[in-house]
DNA sequence: GTCTATACTGAGATAGAC
DNA sequence: GTCTATCTCAGTATAGAC
């Protein structure tokens, strides 16, 4: 799939105090977090043996030992760095927008940051999307209290969003939190790379999140210039 | 969590043709397809052993080769009959629709009736969804052959709304039908049933996928009575 | 048909040589 | 640090008594 992901988008090794040279085999070590993050993240939970990680960090399964004490050490590990690297993905492209962009743009670019990290540009965050309802739950209890804070920010978005009279009044936003992240984690699962792009993906996502699927009748451009309205009923039919 | 669930919905044992007693301990095997399923549906692929499933149907682990050859077996067999379930269930409220129900009421009866299968009425749907994407490959590809008339049915009422007019001609329809069924069944994991009733949660879910989470501005009615209409900025907010 | 007892297997984990 | 060899154990599966 993604021989060509970077996953060097918010890698947050904490930088050493003093410049050091990154010591010689904390790079193998890095190799099998690598190489972990994209097993799990093709095979899941139960159809990853510590042999195939180390055949693809290219050593073998007894020494994963001397870098992880155990399996566990290792899916936490990875499942954590997922989170981090979803959230500070999404709060650079935030930053990134200019200051006046609009709520509905904000949350846009949520939705699209986390599709896109999901779907091809971090293994980590494949593997912390598709690991969540696998691993056992005391993992997964962990990994739960490691996304609050990325959990907040949406929360945030989607509560200043209706502070403005953006988005409805109406809906139980946590729930609404849910339906997204099911909308776009899932595709994790399902996503082929001999179909749509990604980027179409996320276009058709955010279309249907904010606007939903039904035709709306006469709708008038909102107040936020950056969205794109629904297209006239003149659009050629996709599939 | 689902003591009362019945299940009884779209039970499609093949009715024998002459009126017999049902054989004494085809009962047992049924015992263990309701054990195993509501198992699955809790504790996922990895997390369920054999003697978890024996044990609740009454039984030793060893017993259970008597009625089935393998864990794989009973595996397919629960995940084939959630299907089935879900999708006569589908089918069976569609026709209970009056017969000139909007498209749009149609399509909302598909997302309630699925979403409420998978979170209380129905174990085998709720294991079907839940397994799906943690099984091996090769019991994942048997299952998806076995949900293409069910997702055939999504397809068929998603053109019909198009054709008319009902919804949005701009989206892959079979992204929407994938982003849809994420929405649904990511639900399966995250639902409990301390917080909003699935009546509440499928309502909300509704709305979504139909309308949208931006304030759609004057919005009017649409051209079919069934689908409720976003309500006015005045509705009181929820959490 | 269901039990008890046991065989088999895969995969995580450890020990010690290099 | 990494290797090879081995231990251990959980969990599926089988055998044979009842």
């Amino acid at each position: 799939m993604a021989n060509a992901r970077s996953d060097d988008i918010a890698r947050q090794t904490p930088a050493p105090a003093v410049e050091e040279p990154p010591r010689k085999s904390d790079l193998t070590r890095q190799r099998i977090l690598d190489a972990a993050a994209r097993v799990f993240s093709e095979r899941g939970y139960s159809g990853t043996r510590l042999t195939d990680i180390a055949a693809r960090a290219g050593l073998q399964a007894g020494s994963l030992y001397y870098h992880f004490d155990s399996r566990e050490k290792l899916i936490d590990e990875i499942m954590h760095l997922g989170t981090r690297r979803t959230h500070a993905a999404a709060v650079e492209r935030l930053a990134a927008l200019p200051p006046d962009a609009s709520p509905l743009r904000r949350l846009e670019t949520l939705i699209e940051n986390h599709l896109l990290l999901g779907l091809e540009q971090s293994d980590y965050s494949s593997a912390s999307i598709k690991l969540i309802w696998q691993v056992p739950a005391d993992i997964r209890e962990r990994q739960l209290v490691g996304q609050r804070a990325y959990g907040a920010l949406w929360r945030e978005e989607l509560e200043k969003a209706r502070a403005v009279g953006a988005i409805r009044p109406d809906l139980n936003l946590s729930t609404v939190r849910m339906m997204i992240a099911g909308a776009l984690n899932w595709a994790t699962d399902w996503y082929k790379p001999t179909g749509d792009s990604p980027t179409r993906l996320a276009r058709d996502l955010v279309e249907m999140v904010l606007h939903g699927l039904a035709r709306a009748p006469a709708r008038e451009a909102g107040p936020d210039g950056g969205v794109a309205d629904p297209p006239p009923a003149t659009s050629r039919p996709r599939r």
